[in-house]
Parts: structure tokens; sequence; C-alpha cells
DNA sequence: ATCACGAATGAGAATAGTTCCCACCCTGGT
DNA sequence: ACCAGGGTGGGAACTATTCTCATTCGTGAT
């Protein structure tokens, strides 16, 4: 008996089944366009286990929900952090997180940070704050040299689960 | 001819030129002490150079200007983080960075962070910023289950060497 | 001073996270 | 069907960091 190709990935194997809404994925495509990158299925799972989740994600947390292999994983989220889809979060071991951007997220918002867990949940400032924020940016972009792309308003500390 | 041991390290080979402040040493001293940590003449050097520093360093730079072997180093890192002594700042590659914390540095201060080379600047934010800031940190503390260390508000943009 | 003992050290091995390499695959245009 | 260009994926390579453990140091008691 010979041996037979098994079917091509059509159907792939363990893909995400979290989906991204087609709204987004319009708005991701018109994002991705001027840097020359398609939106295929790999870079599509990527997206979808993004704005699936309700935290950042870690690469390795974004491997295993996605099913996509590491390499292509690390690749597609640097090109996607490149053009601006996606946001790296910096966290504090166990490697860097990564949201949708702000543009194809819900809202603004920011981040607690367990220093125990790594674990980054989101949390809403007062509109009062943000709007200190924006005019404290502001004056910085006019008095330093500095071209700010943007800002971060993260609290440490420990989540419930760690104490 | 008998085989002399070379003079032991009193005066250490290249140890930084930097020296830790008294009034600082002690304050840390007292730090240290739950922790059943000493101030070493290693753990003095690496203090000593990120109280020198107007910027955090990068546990590389701390190795290469303190003058201590890098397994050294990372390991008073480490404890003097866990002591409260050093703060961590998140940078986004090229490693993690380094400062004195809050208590024992010049003062309170957020950072500007260069998305291309990682160099950290600090800049001082507006007092009311600041108390508006605070009482946002309060409520969070009130309404969230979390245990609250302190806040980060990090600006990120391109420096202008990298523009 | 000397001793004893826990803390600190340091060279290299081991890990974790990430990037790189490169031959092969897929899709869209002709 | 063929070509061109981006995309893919397995593994090697790299970088930052942690671990290991025999040796050395520092401090407090004698």
């Amino acid at each position: 008996m010979t041996w037979v190709k098994p079917t091509t990935l059509t159907t792939p194997a363990v893909l995400s089944s979290a989906v991204l809404s087609s709204a987004t994925a319009a708005a991701v495509v018109q994002a991705l366009a001027p840097f020359e990158l398609l939106l295929t299925r790999h870079r599509r799972a990527v997206l979808a286990v993004l704005e699936a989740s309700d935290r950042p994600l870690t690469a390795e947390e974004v491997v295993r929900r996605a099913g996509v292999p590491t390499s292509t994983a690390y690749r597609n989220l640097a090109q996607l952090v490149e053009a601006g889809v996606v946001a790296r979060v910096a966290g504090m071991g166990g490697g860097d997180r990564h949201e949708l951007a702000e543009p194809f997220s819900k809202h603004h918002h920011h981040h607690l940070v367990c220093v125990d867990c790594g674990i980054v949940t989101d949390f809403d400032a007062s509109p009062q704050l943000e709007k200190l924020i924006a005019r404290e940016v502001e004056s910085l972009r006019a008095t330093s040299g500095f071209q700010v792309d943007h800002h971060v308003f993260d609290v440490r500390g420990r989540c419930q689960a760690c104490r």
C-alpha cells in the first residue's frame, strides 16, 4: 500500500477556535497593507486569540492558544507590533506580553501587574487622570526632544491568588 | 622559590570608582538586616554605580561599571530587589534595568523609554498628576483585591539620537 | 588574635525566551 | 501550467538570566 500525503491544511489541525471579528479583520488588512503584509491564517489566528483574551498574553500562550508554530508566532507577533496592530506590554519575567493595539482593541485601558506570577489584568483609569496624563505627555513632547509614541500607566503589586 | 598567594582583595582590582554615600549606606544596612544580607564590597559597588548613574542600568552595564563578576552582579541585584533597595525597570529589549528604589534615591520620578535603543531617562511629572495618581492607586487598592506595591508611569517613544 | 560558621563569591553549566536560517509551500497574476 | 514573492516551520544560534558548588570572606564569640 502506498503512502498517501495527508490532506493539506485547508482545515488546519489544531488552530484556535477563536475567530477574528470581521470588523477588526478589515481594519487590520488596511493597517498591514503599507508593510506588504498579508492577513494570513496564522496571523488571523494570533490576532483572534489576542482579541478573545481579557488580558495580554505571552508569546508562549499565543503559541499554545493559536496552535501556531513557535517561530511563526514570534515572527508574526514582531511584524504585527512593527505594523502597530499589536502592542507589547513589558512584563517582569516569563516574557513580554501582547495585546491588540489600542485602535484595534475595545478601548483604552491600563494594567495591573502581579509581581509574583506576572499575570497582567486590565483596568480603566478615571477620565480626569487620562486628561491630565494627556496634557503631561503633550508638554513632554514640546520640551524634550522626545518623539512620544504612547504612555504606560501600570500598577504593580500582588494579585489575590498570590497573597 | 615558593609561590606566594597574591595580596587578597582588600584593595580590589578594578572595582568601581564610584563610592556609595555614607547616608545611603547606613539606610541600606538597615534595610538589608531583616533579610540577613550584609553590605559587602560587591553590593556596595553595585549600589554605588546605581547611585552615581542618572538613569537605570542594565545588569550588563552594572557588571562593567562596578567591575563585579556577572553571576555575583545578578545574584546581588536580585537580592537587593528582593530587599526593596533596588527597583527593576522593565525595558523592551536588552534586558531589564535597575535603579535605587525610591526611599534610597534622590526623589520620585518617571521614565522616558526609547523604543529603539532601549535607553531610559528620568523625568518628573507635575505635582497635580502625582496627586491624582496617588488617589487613583488608593481607590484601586480599595476596590480590587490587589495589594498595590507601586505604580509606573512611563512614556515611550524615540529619543533624539534614534530619530 | 583566633575560631567557627553562615553568608558571599565566581567560573562555568544549564535554562528560558527569542531570533535567525533556509529549504519548502502557497497564492495570485500571466 | 509557470513564475514571483511573501509565508512557513524545524532546528540551530543567541542573549539574558539563573543555578551549582567548591572556595573564600566576614562577623561575633572566645
